[in-house]
DNA sequence: ATGGAAATGAAAATCATTTTCATTTGTGAT
DNA sequence: ATCACAAATGAAAATGATTTTCATTTCCAT
C-alpha cells in the first residue's frame, strides 16, 4: 500500500477535478514535474482506496479520476462528452437494503450509475 | 462498415446476453466454430451500432456486450463466494429515468449492482 | 465465367495499465 | 554522524484488450 503523492493530487485538482493518468501525468510534464508515469498511476490507485477520488471509465474505457466529496451520492454521465453530474441515490438507497435484506445479504454496498447523452451533444 | 457474423450473436445469446468479446471468441473455438478474433469484434461493433446490442464497462475497463432485448434486471453479488442473485430493479427504473429527465439527459441506460455477504458467508 | 465489392482473419500495431526490479529516499536507533 | 531497514520511485518490460493492415477468400451481379 504506498501512499500518495501529493503533487499528483494538486495536479488533478487543477485539472479541473476531471482526468486521466496519462492526462495527469503529461499535464505535470508539461508543467516541469519531474515523476514517474508509475507513480501517479499508484496515486491514483491510493486516492480512490482512500475514497479521496472516484474512477469511472471513458466510452473509449480508459479510466478518468476525479475529486469527489465524501457524501455518498451516485452519477450521471455523458457518454460522448463525459460530463458528469452529481445525484442523489434516493429511491435506490432503501431498494439496495430491501432487496438485501430480502435474500439474506449482510454488510451491503451498491453502485448505481446512469448514462446518456447531456443536452448539448 | 461490416455486417454482423450470424453466428456471433447467436452465440451471445447462447452466453446468458452477457459476455467480452473475448468469451465470445473462446466460446466459439471451444464449440469448433472457425472464426476470427477480428470478425468478433467487427461483429459485435456492428451489433452495438444497429442498436441490437447493448455495450458496458466491467470494472477492469473490459466491454461486455448483451442483447438489448434481453429482460433487463439487476445483480446482487457476495462478495466472498460471487453467488450472484437476479433481482429486479423495482424503484431505481423509475428513479434513473426521472433523475435523466431533470438533467436534460436522453438515450440513456444505467447500471446498478448490490454486493454484501450472502448468507452463507 | 469475369470483375468488383464485401467479408474474413492472421499478424502487427496501439495504447492504457500493471509488473518487475534496481535505485533512491526517509526514518529511527545507536 | 552512521548504519540498517522499510517505503517510495521510476525506467523498462510485460500484459491484455482493441484496432489496423493487408492479402486472401467469398459473394453477387452481369
Ligand atoms: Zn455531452
Ligand atoms: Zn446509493
Ligand atoms: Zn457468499
Ligand atoms: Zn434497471
Amino acid at each position: 500500500m504506498s501512499r500518495s503523492n501529493p503533487r499528483v493530487l494538486s495536479t488533478l485538482e487543477r485539472a479541473g477535478g476531471f482526468a486521466s493518468a496519462q492526462e495527469v501525468y503529461r499535464l505535470m510534464q508539461r508543467e516541469g514535474e519531474s515523476i514517474g508515469l508509475t507513480t501517479v498511476y499508484r496515486s491514483l490507485q491510493s486516492l480512490v482506496n482512500d475514497k479521496i477520488v472516484d474512477v469511472l471509465r471513458r466510452d473509449d474505457g480508459e479510466a478518468i479520476y476525479r475529486l469527489c466529496g465524501d457524501a455518498h451520492h451516485h452519477h450521471l454521465v455523458c457518454k460522448n462528452c463525459g460530463d458528469t453530474v452529481e445525484i442523489e441515490g434516493g429511491a435506490i438507497e432503501k431498494w439496495a437494503k430491501v432487496m438485501a435484506e430480502e435474500h439474506g445479504f449482510r454488510e451491503v454496498g451498491h453502485t448505481a450509475e446512469i448514462f446518456g447523452l447531456c443536452s448539448k451533444c
